[in-house]
DNA sequence: AACATCAGCAACCGCGTGCAA
DNA sequence: TTTGCACGCGGTTGCTGATGT
């Protein structure tokens, strides 16, 4: 809908590193840069993002760099025309993970957490709720939600919020209802391992059916 | 036509983690 | 053990274009 590199935007928002005496540039990419950046991380590498800020002559920090690399630049990115398949596979693993970004675009080739980030903010997210309220009207006390705790659960993920809630007062945990069981937590969060995943996919197509 | 509101998304910020010195 | 740097992640902001009034 938007093309990709924005014609304006401010420069002085809020924030930010204002106590650096150098002003950095800010807002969006231009073409410029962007072929300033891939040329230097062709030659040199994506690695140390504060040298590659300054050594290409860009006035941005690394971090910046960074998300512009990962997010646009990078070779083999996928942007755009979310598939069915994949749609259902975010939705899937949004269930499972919570807002776990990264993670869920690492089952996705080519996909950025930014992007699925943001398919979900303005897309999956009422999707996924009138869902969930579709089911209440059948079922209204579904044993559903995230079925997992995890390690380092991020704050306010709408998976624990949701777990939170729906679990009244109670202090027994998810794993001890028994749905997932059959699940070594360890070998789950190596992502590297692909028997798992779909293992747990499949586990969880089947919870789907069944609600 | 002019204005208001909504939706999509690029980019920024703060914080946590890992690692080397 | 402590400290500082680099990096990665998730949440949030704010701009742009689309749509509604």
């Amino acid at each position: 809908m938007v093309a990709p590199t924005r014609s304006k935007k401010s420069i002085n928002g809020h924030g930010g590193s204002s106590s650096s005496k150098r002003v950095m540039n800010r807002g969006a990419w231009t073409a410029e840069e962007d072929m300033k950046l891939s040329g230097y991380i062709e030659i040199h590498g994506a690695k140390r993002w504060k040298t590659i800020a300054t050594k290409s002559g860009l006035n941005r920090c690394g971090k910046s760099c960074r998300l512009r690399w990962l997010n646009y630049l990078r070779p083999n990115i996928k942007r755009g025309n979310i598939s069915d398949e994949e749609e259902d596979l975010i939705l899937r693993l949004h269930r499972l993970l919570g807002n776990r970004w990264s993670l869920i675009a690492g089952r996705l080739p080519g996909r950025t957490d930014n992007e699925i980030k943001n398919y979900w903010n303005s897309y999956l997210s009422k999707k996924a709720i009138s869902g969930r309220e579709k089911s209440r009207e059948v079922e209204p006390a579904p044993p559903q939600g995230p079925a997992i705790s995890l390690h380092k659960a991020p704050e306010n993920s709408p998976a624990l919020v949701e777990e939170e809630e729906e679990e009244e007062g109670g202090s027994g945990s998810k794993l001890e209802d028994g749905y997932l069981d059959p699940f070594d937590m360890e070998e789950f969060f190596n992502f590297s391992n692909e028997a798992t995943i779909s293992k747990f996919l499949e586990l969880d197509g089947d919870l789907l059916m069944a609600d």
